[in-house]
DNA sequence: CTGAAAGCGCTAACAG
DNA sequence: CTGTTAGCGCTTTCAG
């Protein structure tokens, strides 16, 4: 038998032209039976190319110059209503507009859309909590945090957050890693004293998890000055922050060579406030960023940054949400993939002073 | 009487919460209803604070208690069918990852969520040719290019676009403007070899104007050395190209004193080719960009840009869309928006050269 | 090979 | 104040 959402994909294609006149009211599935003389049943048959019930040729094709007659197009939602099937997976995130986001943005909708899936996507958990909206969700979310209420969804669900360890229905990569991996990439360049660029962040977002991960492996480096954390909040924007806080620990005295920020907003804000003071990147300070953003792609010099997997998660989320869904199944087995680190030109030796 | 998307409101507010347990099935209005020990319509009006028709508080108690017991939520999908309502337009977009689209999702978010509608955005025109699935669209898409097929929607729609004359259903901005007005910032500095950096581009998008704006704008510009305009394609990176196609100039001989780009990644690959060839800016080659996105503000010095209105036009769009929907009209009025021009440290006066 | 009919879960007259 | 009853447009047994 042919799978559903082919069907669906065949009828979408049958009906997909738009209006040449839009009608005052949408035909509908009767309208094109009465103008065939068959009855719906029959109509909805070869509509959706169920023809495992065979059909004589000639009345499938005056179902179909009927359909095209009255520009038929199917409801969605008729048809979500009765087979308990919308076809759209949401993807839930509270940061639309974050390039880090932006990576997964397009795998997640070729993979659904390979698979007959739409997707919409979600800022509010309103959409997600009424019933029959979409078949399943992609979540961008702690799936430890209980209190976003995620956990108990009615629907088949997958989340892509950092994780030090697999999770059940989650597709993780571990931010305590690629923080030391950062670490580790300036120690092998033979830093010793590597700032950790942290600025203000809430409890509950990523952030814990890179500065554990900062100070593990700042501990692990012989030789090490230690973790010097730049906290706080001079501004609002995360670009800005960097500056100002680089500027400030700049009227302080330097003695770190380093520096490994959170993201690559604020990487750019210290590469900034460095040049503006003069000192040069990477010839005296060596900078990575995290998420490996166009900004990191951009600056200047180019900086070397961590490069999560969020556009591979989200497509291997993608991929198992469907296969949840159509399996009737809400568990999907959690992976974890590796970071890594992409290096551009923000690295090198510290310079010998005197 | 309470308008609907209140009450619509009212009820996700009821039943938002998500559930301590997924149920085998959910619980539906009829359930409710027989658990309460009333009728469903009764269950229906009260949930939906259609208090127009008065209720016992009894008996709404009753079924407010059943409901929670049951953990009931509404069905969207029935709802809609049954209401011909989805509360939900959509925001059909091909750059969903453009840090200029980006600028309008927020705005759009809100405006729809003070209206009781929710926003679901989509790259593919499938989700708005099937019927029903959102009520109403807005359409960054040219309300001019036929061949796109969104002219004759069965739903009310609104397009977002760059125009030089207001357009029916159409919020628009004036790119042929704003590129004169980059041009004529450049000017009265006292520029008159301003180049404008349009890289390649397609025949069907905004370009097209910003080129016809800088002409218009060179040619009235007093002792003014023409147009130079930089095309051509060395990479399929914007940043890339801007950054390629200044520095071939660069090698082929400098008698120009400004460059005006098309967008700020062209602008921001303009300014890296500069400074990697010595010449600063702004004292020596000034520069602006178009958009006035993220990259603009973070680029060193930072660009001056032209702000097209697109939040605004988003925001109104949202508004007129919604107001369209309830009125059951087609028709919303078009309207202009100005654009403006962000300063900020890429221009002044040409050097005097010798 | 085709049709009749029973839903899917909810809303909205229309009665009472 | 509350219940009955048609639908909304489509899918899907189950008969024929």
């Amino acid at each position: 038998m042919v799978p559903f959402h082919r069907v669906f994909c065949n009828m979408q294609t049958l009906t997909v032209k738009p209006y040449a006149q839009p009608p005052e009211r949408p035909a509908t599935l009767a309208d094109v039976a009465r103008e065939a003389g068959v009855s719906v049943a029959t109509v909805s048959r070869v509509l959706n190319s169920k023809l495992a019930v065979p059909i004589t040729p000639e009345t499938e094709q005056r179902i179909r110059d009927a359909a095209e007659r009255l520009m038929y197009r199917p409801n969605a939602i008729a048809r979500a209503l009765a087979t308990r099937r919308t076809y759209t997976a949401a993807l839930f995130t509270q940061e639309m507009t974050d390039p880090h986001f932006a990576q997964m943005l397009g795998p997640v909708e070729d993979e659904l859309r390979k698979r007959g899936y739409r997707l919409a996507v979600c800022t509010d958990a309103e959409g997600l909590l009424s019933e029959g909206r979409v078949d399943g969700a992609i979540l961008l979310a702690d799936p430890t945090n209980e209190a976003q209420g995620f956990g108990r969804l009615p629907i088949p669900t997958v989340f892509v957050w950092s994780a030090r360890v697999p999770l059940p229905n989650c597709v993780t990569w571990d931010d305590v890693a690629g923080a030391a991996l950062a670490v580790g990439h300036l120690a092998a360049h033979g830093h010793r004293a590597i700032v950790g660029l942290f600025g203000d962040y809430p409890d509950d977002g990523t952030t814990p998890d890179k500065v554990a991960g900062y100070r593990a492996a700042i501990s692990a480096v012989p030789g090490s000055a230690g973790p010097i954390e730049w906290r706080g909040q001079l501004s609002s924007d995360q670009f800005e922050n960097g500056f100002l806080l680089t500027r400030q620990a700049l009227e302080a005295g330097r003695e770190w060579t380093a520096i490994f920020a959170r993201n690559d907003f604020l990487a750019l804000g210290a590469l900034r406030a460095l040049r503006h003071a003069g000192i040069k990147v990477p010839d005296e300070v060596s900078i990575v960023g995290y998420n490996d953003t166009v900004i990191a792609r951009i600056a200047d010099p180019a900086m070397s940054s961590v490069l999560t997997p969020i556009a591979e998660a989200g497509a291997l989320a993608a991929a198992s949400l469907v296969d949840a869904i159509e399996r009737r199944s809400h568990a999907v087995s959690g992976i974890t993939l590796p970071v890594r680190l992409t290096e551009r030109k923000s690295c090198a030796a510290p310079a010998h002073r005197g």
